[in-house]
DNA sequence: ATGGCCCCCTGCGCGC
DNA sequence: TGCGCGCAGGGGGCCA
């Protein structure tokens, strides 16, 4: 269930892993969860470098050094990481990136909720959903915040969860946010007082910043207890 | 703008 | 005990 902070963890991770990889193959298992053309892909794709990793929305976006963009929504059950040469796959690896230093990114989707698509480059600020996508609530200040849902009749949980609204929040951390600021979930947004929607955007911030911490710290973990240097999973 | 419904897919739990 | 059916579960798209 990876939401915004599980999305920025593993981008963070991945970062150090990919910049300045080069790809050398790009293998699609399962054409459902590649929607578009990978040879048209490839052609922009293979051959080139990592420029580097980042995360938007709970999109976890590779950049390129010429710009192609290759973006994983990872949903439910959608795993990303870099395995070793001799790494056996998953049972559900749908696709496989190979890098030039032997290794390969993997992603990897029990259940096919998830997907990957390729941009050319300057691509991506033509797909729809990238392009309607909110403010980050990491990088908005409190006024923004109340802006977003000024006017706004609908229940504040499924505005919290609107990806043009706040990019990035998912079930859990909008409950988890809302239990804390003591705002019911199907409470119409236009009826909270300003004082509860400031207490909910603190709240927001600090649910999202522990989970970031959190799982900084359980990848030093698992990299240590493994001993695998430069293996990353979340 | 809002809310409701459906779909994506597969492991698991329940009932017989 | 074994099998098969039905549903959970996050998120996005579509429709009214």
């Amino acid at each position: 269930m990876p939401e915004l902070p599980e999305v920025e963890t593993i981008a963070r991770g991945l970062d150090p892993l990919l910049a300045g990889r080069r790809v050398i193959s790009l293998t699609v298992l399962d054409r459902r969860v590649f929607p578009g053309d990978p040879e048209a892909f490839r052609r922009v794709f293979v051959g080139r470098a990592f420029a580097g990793v980042r995360r938007r929305a709970k999109l976890c976006l590779a950049d390129m050094d010429n710009g192609a963009v290759i973006a994983f929504h990872l949903k439910m059950t959608g795993r990303l990481y870099v395995a070793r040469p001799a790494a056996e796959p998953r049972a559900h690896l749908r696709v496989l990136i190979g890098l030039d230093d032997g290794r390969a990114l993997h992603f990897d989707d029990m259940r096919r909720f998830g997907s990957c698509r390729g941009f050319a480059p300057g691509a991506i600020e033509a797909w729809d959903f990238f392009r309607k996508l909110g403010p980050e609530p990491l990088e908005m200040a409190c006024g923004q915040f109340l802006d977003a849902l000024a006017g706004r009749g609908g229940r504040i949980k499924a505005l919290l969860l609107n990806q043009e609204v706040l990019a990035g929040i998912g079930n859990i951390y909008a409950d988890e946010a809302l239990f804390m600021a003591g705002i019911r979930p199907d409470a119409k947004a236009d009826r909270i007082p300003r004082a509860r929607l400031e207490a909910l955007f603190r709240a927001i911030r600090e649910v999202l910043c522990r989970a970031i911490d959190a799982g900084g710290s359980t990848i030093r973990d698992y990299r240590t207890a493994e001993g695998v240097e430069g293996s990353f999973q979340w």
